[in-house]
DNA sequence: CCCATCTTACGAAAACCTTCGTAATAGTCT
DNA sequence: AGACTATTACGAAGGTTTTCGTAAGATGGG
């Protein structure tokens, strides 16, 4: 039985975004990558990844001076669980009240719309 | 300028879920309704709810013995704070990812799947 | 009045999160 | 080697969140 990755901290989050985004990366590119968006200090990422680390969040590769890390967690996976979250904490367990609310919220392109079409046909398709 | 009530924390956004669902209600029925899905203490929901009072989060009615909280955040706006945030911190903003990621993880009744479409038409309708 | 019960008030502990300073270490260049 | 730079390691401060124990006050029955 080895035991679940706990899930990731508001900070952890943001570093697994720019993981997933980059892929494999070194404290300094991720700390640029960050700091463009909210001043960020290089020690922070660093204590940050090494508590990562520890939690088995990420993966650290130390052939090169420069340690690499790497996110551990499968993106689709960690999505799943901050949705989930949100819906039973914030809607009441329904993912179709959050849903519209997203879309009433934040824009979407009519390519995204004409996606999430699709899947909804696909949806329908299933139930029968 | 009356400053803005913070961001509810995770255990504070469950109850005032159960606020929002039930109305203003007394700190037994909030404990009540949330210790059947993960036990929880009643001086703990007490205490949280003496918090959130003071972070003007909830109102607090004292004519009865039993005192009676009711949501001082509105329901919509702070939803649309959480999925923002959850856009932004989990899902590179795009909110369509996050909706895709919603309706593949979670089920959704015909009649909810009906509804998102009648949502989609709206949001095209207004491109043109 | 007295007792049992329910409620609020308060403090404090324990865990967790984020940030940063400082020191040690490894590598590079001359 | 010596000086310089980049990187890692470590600890600790400061804040927040969550939980709970205990005390004090109110209520109602007998």
């Amino acid at each position: 039985m080895t035991k679940e990755p706990p899930r990731p901290t508001p900070a952890e989050l943001e570093i697994l975004g720019v993981l997933w985004e980059l892929g494999p990366s070194t404290v300094r590119e991720i700390q640029e990558d960050l700091d463009r968006r909210r001043p960020t200090g290089y020690t922070t990422v660093l204590k940050l990844l090494q508590i990562m680390t520890d939690k088995g969040i990420v993966r650290r590769d130390v052939r090169e001076r420069a340690h690499r890390y790497a996110a551990k967690l499968p993106r689709e996976k960690t999505e799943q669980q901050m949705v989930g979250d949100l819906v039973d904490r914030a809607f009441g367990g329904s993912a179709s009240r959050l849903v519209m609310r997203a879309l009433s919220t934040r824009p979407a392109t009519a390519d995204e719309v004409a996606r999430i079409r699709e899947l909804l046909d696909e949806i329908e398709g299933e139930k029968e």
